[in-house]
DNA sequence: TAGATTGTTAATCGATTAACAATC
DNA sequence: TAGATTGTTAATCGATTAACAATC
């Protein structure tokens, strides 16, 4: 069955656009985002099999919902016993288009860029740190990870040769916005920005801005009222 | 004008549970959120005066919905102008009621646990790390930022002396659900999760997971079709 | 005044949920 | 069979957006 006889439950095919036939809504890709953490991750835990109560329990969407969305592509669960967790995985990763490797660039060589060189929660969803930049010459050479610090000047060239599609920029807030430019300039479409500067970049690339503090204000919120 | 007049345009006032009246829906706060993080920075780079359309790109939300947010708690904004951004920033913090300071504990005095210490994110919007632990003997003891690392037996106490509301835990994933099971246990109702553990625990707590590759997929999507 | 941008309406669209038959 | 959980419907609710008068 093809992704497209899935999201055309009315029979209707749109010939004349079929990619926008094809594209998920923002929810829903969000949300199917969020079950691919949680069921990587039970799937470490040796999980075989998961309810959508119990998705619902970890990512706090209702579980009706978590069927709908899921119906929606397949019958992929078992009634009275649940989701098969590793076949759950691979068929959100297929509606995700997101089952091959994605080559990453990491910016910035201090704390935060060595423990996201370190972790393995980009590697878990197929991200793969292909080199990692810095300008502090005491830095550029050091090994970090399986990877030597190169200096920022390279960019360029290994945007190129290392087909890398994602800018991580774990770099001072002053540094970020020449980056990005540079970044923009080599062809990048996305940039997932750790520092606070607020990047001015073309529509067509996307800037991710981690906010943990943001995060934080909406839970405490619900916390103090 | 008092709070619950302003979300009471019905003039109906809920006196058997006022608190319901009160609380913002889910999606009004985590956007309200995003406004002030925007609004802080833009605040730092100087800027007095922002405009719907210009809090639009940095993100996401259309800007008719950021204007709409807004009119709902009075008229903030000037027209032909836009809305100075430092009492913007003070009226959204009056909404979320994080007007004041609040105490994190961190847990791991690793890379990431240091990147943490060492930013501003926190600081910015008001939460303060006042206590730092780690398991390691060879960490106790040493400074991370202006904090000395204790030992995490210390939990309790510190909680409670320090009235900490909220614990961030950027340790190794396998030992991320026993600090959780010591933090609920010193009353802790917000826990904020870096490692990829899935935390159980108890409904009144709230878990936040941080998942840097889920909001990378999810861009990745949307440049891949 | 001319240009810009807010505040607000009205219409539409998608998200959310309860409920329950189907079925493992 | 009995219990559990999915898949799906139908109804409701809130989010989203275009449009534009008000007004700085």
């Amino acid at each position: 069955m093809t992704f497209q006889e899935l999201t055309s439950p009315s029979g209707v095919v749109h010939e004349e656009d079929p990619s926008a036939a094809e594209r998920l809504s923002l929810g829903v890709a969000a949300r199917l985002s969020r079950y691919l953490q949680v069921l990587t991750q039970a799937k470490k835990m040796g999980k075989e099999t998961i309810s959508s109560q119990e998705l619902s329990d970890y990512t706090h969407v209702n579980s009706t919902q978590i069927r709908r969305d899921l119906s929606g592509f397949g019958k992929f669960g078992k009634r009275g016993v649940g989701y098969n967790v590793e076949s759950l995985v691979s068929q959100i990763r297929k509606i995700l288009r997101t089952a091959g490797q994605h080559n990453i660039a990491l910016f910035g060589a201090g704390h935060l860029g060595k423990a996201i060189a370190s972790s393995d929660i980009f590697a878990d969803h197929g991200f793969r740190v292909v080199a990692i930049f810095d300008v502090d010459p005491s830095k550029v050479g050091t090994a970090v990870g399986s990877q030597t610090v190169r200096h920022t000047s390279e960019l360029r060239q290994m945007v190129e040769d290392e087909d890398i599609v994602v800018g991580v920029l774990a770099v001072p807030t002053a540094a970020a916005q020449d980056l990005a430019d540079e970044l923009v300039q080599a062809g990048v479409k996305i940039i997932f920005n750790y520092s606070e500067s607020l990047l001015a970049v073309p529509p067509e690339v996307t800037v991710h801005t981690s906010s943990p503090a943001v995060d934080l204000l909406y839970a405490l919120y619900f916390y103090l009222t």
